[in-house]
RNA sequence: CGGGGUGUAGCGCAGUCCGGUUAGCGCACCUGCUUUGGGAGCAGGGGGUCGGGAGUUCGAAUCUCUCCACCCCGACCA
C-alpha cells in the first residue's frame, strides 16, 4: 500500500517518525536537528496557542517580545543558570559576510567581528530580567505578568521530531512578584493551567509535582512539573513552572519600594509549554493505523467523503451537513477529489487522526442516513440525517472523553508502588511505566539510581501523601514516595 | 560527542562485495479511457549532480580519501 506505518510493537521509534511523517505533521530540514513544521503539524500547534493564550489572558497574563539575541555577560549573572545552559548555546560572533578571497562563494568577515559575543536564547530569564529592572521600581509596577510567544535554540547533541530539536517554538511567562508567597502561588496556578489544558484540551493524564534539586530548572529554588506517561512506558515532562525566588533579580538588581518606603527585591516565577507537547500528543493517543486526535485539537474535526464520486444529491447533502455543523462550532472537511477513490481517503484520514468522518453513498441516502466511522474505536454506524446535528457535537465530546479515559486507564496499569529493589529493577526493565517508591532524599542515591536502571525521579506528586518507609535503594528512612520512571 | 548503520527519481528500494552498454523496479506524478461502499485497472508518458568534493583508472553508483546529512544505541538535555 501507498502508506504504511511501523507497528509501534516492531519498533516504537519507528513508529513514531513514521507518524510525524506520513500524518505530515514535519520533516527533516537541511539544518542539522532543526525540523520543518508543516502546515497540518503546525495547525495543531495553533490550536494548542489559541487555547493556552487564552488561558493565560484569563489569569491576568499580557503577551509581549523580547530579543532573540542575549549578550553572552548576562548569561553569567545567575550561577546556576549559566552552568545549566553553557552547553547547548549557539553563539553569534560576526554580523557580515563578504566574498571569498578567489571571489567565489562567500565568507565570515573577520573584520566584521562583534566586541561582544551573541548567544541565541535557550530561555529568556536574563534578557528579561535585566528589562525588568526598568520597569519595577514600586510595588504599584507589580505584579508584573508578561508572556512571550518564541522560538528558543538549544544546541542538542541528539535529537527527535517535536521532542527535542535544536530549535524549538514554546511559550515562556515571566512574572514579578512583592512576596515569596504571592510568586509561590502564581507559579502553582501555572502548573495547575497546564494540566487542565493537558487533560481538558489534549485529553493527556498528567501528574503534577515537584522536581528534586538534580532535576530542577537552572537557577530556580523549586521547578514544578506537569509528568505524562507514553505508550511505549516512558514519561515525559510537558511542563514546567518555575519559582525563582529572588535568583534573578539579585542577579540583575531589580528592586522596588514597598508601601513603607523600604526597597527589597522582586520575587520571580517563569513557566513554559512547548512544540514537544505535540509529540506528547501523539504517544498518548496514536495507533498503528495513524496520528489520533483528540477532537478540541484536530484542526480539522469532520471529513466527509462522498461515495462514489460526487454527484449533485450527495454534494447538496453534504453541503447541508458543513452547514449544519459548521454553525455549531464544528470544523468541517467535505472531500470531493473525485481522483482519489473513497477507500484511500479513508486511510488517509485516518492517518491524520480526523476524530469523525462521514461517508455519503446514494444507498445510504434512499434510507435516509450517512456513516459516521469514529477514529478512537473504528467504529461505524448508520445515523439518520435528521439526527448529524445532534449526534457528531455529541460523539466529538464523547472520543475526546473516551481517549481521556482511555490513556488514564493506561497510566493506571503501568503505575506500581513498589518497595523492593529486585521489583524495582525487573519493572523498569520489563514494563516500564511509573514506579512509587520511597527515596532517601539524596542526590547521590538518585544518581545512582538512574545510573544501574536509566530511571530518574520524575516529581515528588504534590498530592503524595506523607508515609514512612525506606529507601528503594539504601534502605535509609524516607518520608514520602516519589515518582520514578525512564523519560524522554 | 563515542559506537553501529544508511544515503541511488517526490517516497520506498535493487544494483556496490568482484569497476565496463543507454542506472533499474514498486508507489506517487502527467495524458486518455474504464472505474468508484476500505488504499482501482489498462495503455501511453515525464522525471536522476547515484549525498557533496577530491583522487585512482582508458572507464566509477561501484575502489580510496574527505566532508555533510539522517537513523539506531549510549552520554547530555525541555
Amino acid at each position: 500500500m501507498a502508506k504504511e506505518i511501523t507497528a509501534r510493537a516492531d519498533d516504537y521509534s519507528q513508529w513514531y517518525n513514521d507518524i510525524v511523517k506520513k500524518a505530515g505533521l514535519a520533516e527533516h530540514s537541511a539544518v542539522r536537528g532543526c525540523m520543518v513544521i508543516k502546515p497540518y503539524g503546525f495547525a495543531i500547534w495553533e490550536k494548542m496557542q489559541a487555547q493556552l493564550d487564552a488561558m493565560f489572558k484569563d489569569t491576568g497574563h499580557v503577551n509581549a517580545y523580547f530579543p532573540l539575541f542575549i549578550p553572552k555577560s548576562f548569561l553569567s549573572r545567575e550561577a546556576d543558570h549559566v552552568e545549566g545552559f553553557a552547553k547547548e548555546c549557539a553563539v553569534v560572533t560576526h554580523y557580515r559576510l563578504k566574498k571569498g578571497a578567489d571571489g567565489e562563494g562567500i565568507v565570515v568577515d573577520p573584520d566584521a567581528k562583534l566586541e561582544e559575543e551573541l548567544i541565541v536564547r535557550p530561555t529568556s530569564e536574563t534578557i528579561i530580567w535585566n528589562t525588568y529592572r526598568d520597569w519595577i521600581s514600586s510595588y504599584r509596577d507589580l505584579p508584573l505578568l508578561v508572556n512571550q510567544w518564541a522560538n528558543v535554540v538549544r544546541w542538542e547533541m541528539r535529537t527527535r521530531f517535536f521532542l527535542r530539536t535544536a530549535e524549538f517554538l514554546w511559550q515562556e511567562g515571566h512574572t514579578a512578584h512583592a512576596t515569596k508567597e504571592e510568586a509561590i502561588a502564581e507559579a502553582k496556578q501555572m502548573q495547575e493551567v497546564y494540566a487542565s489544558f493537558a487533560q481538558d484540551y489534549m485529553a493527556m493524564p498528567v501528574v503534577q509535582g515537584s522536581k528534586t534539586e538534580t532535576e530542577r530548572f537552572a537557577g530556580a529554588v523549586d521547578t514544578m512539573t506537569i509528568e505524562a506517561l507514553m505508550q511505549d512506558g516512558k514519561a515525559l515532562q510537558a511542563g514546567t513552572s518555575h519559582f525563582l525566588g529572588q535568583n534573578f533579580a539579585k542577579a540583575f538588581d531589580v528592586k522596588f519600594l514597598n508601601q513603607d518606603n523600604k526597597e527589597s527585591y522582586v520575587w520571580a516565577t517563569s513557566w513554559g509549554v512547548s512544540t514537544r507537547l505535540i509529540g506528547g500528543l501523539i504517544m498518548t493517543h496514536s495507533d498503528d493505523d495513524g496520528l489520533v486526535l483528540p477532537p478540541k485539537l484536530a484542526p480539522t474535526q469532520v471529513v466527509i467523503v462522498p461515495i462514489p464520486k460526487p454527484n449533485e444529491t450527495i454534494a447538496e447533502v453534504a453541503e447541508d451537513i458543513k452547514r449544519q455543523l459548521g454553525q455549531l462550532g464544528v470544523s468541517v472537511k467535505i472531500d470531493d477529489d473525485p481522483k482519489k477513490r473513497p477507500g484511500f481517503k479513508f486511510a488517509e484520514y485516518e492517518m491524520m487522526g480526523i476524530p469523525v468522518r462521514i461517508g455519503i453513498g446514494m444507498r445510504d441516502l434512499e434510507k435516509s442516513v450517512v456513516e459516521v466511522a469514529r477514529r478512537d474505536t473504528k467504529e461505524k454506524t448508520q445515523i439518520p440525517l435528521d439526527q448529524i446535528h445532534q449526534y457528531i457535537p455529541a460523539l466529538l465530546s464523547e472520543i475526546q472523553d473516551n481517549l481521556y479515559a482511555r490513556s488514564l486507564q493506561f497510566r493506571k496499569d503501568h503505575w506500581r508502588q513498589v518497595d523492593d529493589w529486585d521489583t524495582f529493577q525487573e519493572t523498569l526493565e520489563e514494563e516500564g511505566g511509573f514506579i512509587s517508591a520511597h527515596w532517601d532524599g539524596t542526590s547521590e542515591t538518585e544518581k545512582r539510581i538512574k545510573e544501574l536502571t536509566k530511571a530518574t525521579i520524575r516529581c515528588i506528586p504534590n498530592d503524595q501523601p506523607l508515609e514512612n518507609g525506606s529507601c528503594i535503594l539504601t534502605g535509609a528512612p524516607s518520608s514520602r514516595r516519589v515518582l520514578f520512571a525512564k523519560a524522554y
